[in-house]
DNA sequence: ACAAAAGTGTTAAGATTACACCCATGG
DNA sequence: CCATGGGTGTAATCTTAACACTTTTGT
């Protein structure tokens, strides 16, 4: 499981610290065996459940992609499905439940260094993130990074910090509020944030957005012939 | 394995005769199980070159999803990582090899009785189809269906038989020849097909479609709130 | 000459970008 | 009052869709 959220300002990750070899100490995502009679999402949604407490309501998750090379676990051969789970800065009740020290760790960081994470968990999340980014393009799962009720103003922050790049506040205002379906007004307003207060919204009913919201200002189309 | 093909104007998927029980001489798709030292991917391209006796080369080759619900198979607990292939309409050398008796069946005849595959494969090759749509829109992979020299008719052809619509052929010309990297021309011109000879590409080194090409004449966005 | 397919031109409508500008709030 | 963030207006540019129109070929 890659269990995403956005908290203070950038996207981090949910791991767990390994309690035994291999990796003994080591940064890990959280995951589990297939138990009998359970489908691959079902096992999804309970190793969710057992991390973090959460059902699946207000959390979106999905399968990605599968890893099945030979050497990925020292212990012999294991074929993993990876999902990744969208969610808003919930409090994670690890105190509760098996309390296997689930915490949230920014992304950035344990990309950088790929020798972090025990397996080959970075190549893992490197994927997820990847997908999770193409994934804000295309539908309007960026809410599920918020709460229940949220800002403009927060929506925008959730794609820049997935995104890592800046979006014009104006702009962005005009396509997610008309984009039919992503948005519906709360009625009430925001406290102010030093300005105006902003109007309030939900989750609207669309899961496709469309036209779909670009990542970056102007990317250069496909490769070049003749730079 | 889910080995997409453009065949007589339809999409059309390799499928193999089971030999053996469970669903004895029923449709299936093609597959095996991972073997020692294989990684996913090699295994994908093993069993394809088994089944057509062609190589990576010419043939797009891309992981998709994973089935693992208890009961997919009655001889126990199977977890299935399934793979599209994308290729030109080529003999298949069924005669050598192992001789498996695969044959190309067009797609939409296979999903409309959902009971004519084995096992869980019509769901496995609606995903797949779905999948493909979605990647002909955004890539350039649309050219791995046609032969190493085509023209655009023929390219738009593949579009209209994937997607099950029709392109407006004056619009679809300039959209593929101005898209960079996507075409490049190969200098002669094609035979001609009862009016003038259409100029011959091959495909460029672009993989990625920017802009994407739009699948629906002018679809709705998302969900609707007020009909 | 004529039909059919290939390819170019044109125009209206919609999207994207950049940025000016007004609105509302707290200090 | 005024700085700050929320939100609307506008014009240049790009993209799309529809379709008229020219070019090239075989019969």
């Amino acid at each position: 499981m890659v269990v995403l959220t956005v908290r203070e300002h950038a996207l981090q990750v949910l791991v767990v610290e390994r309690a035994k070899p291999p990796f003994f100490g080591r940064l890990a995502l959280p995951g589990g065996f297939l138990e009998d009679g359970e489908n691959l999402d079902e096992a999804a949604q309970r190793e969710l459940a057992e991390e973090t407490g959460l059902a699946a309501e207000q959390v979106h998750v999905r399968q990605f992609r599968g890893y099945g090379g030979p050497d990925r676990d020292p212990r012999g051969r294991v074929v993993s499905v990876a999902y990744v789970a969208l969610m808003p800065d919930l409090p994670i009740p690890t105190a509760g439940g098996d309390a296997r020290a689930a915490r949230w760790e920014p992304v950035a960081g344990l990309l950088e260094d790929p020798a972090v994470l025990a397996f080959d968990h970075h190549r893992i999340l490197s994927d997820a993130v990847e997908h999770a980014r193409d994934m804000l393009s295309h539908t309007t799962l960026a809410t599920t990074f918020c709460p229940p009720e949220f800002t403009v103003t927060q929506l925008r922050e959730v794609y820049e910090t997935v995104w890592g790049t800046e979006l014009d506040p104006s702009n962005f205002h005009r396509k997610v509020t008309r984009a039919d379906g992503f948005l519906v007004p709360a009625g009430a307003k925001a406290a102010s944030d030093g300005g105006r207060r902003a109007n309030l919204y939900r989750a609207g009913t669309a899961t496709q957005l469309y036209p779909a919201l670009l990542r970056e200002h102007h990317s250069k189309p496909g490769a070049r012939q003749e730079p």
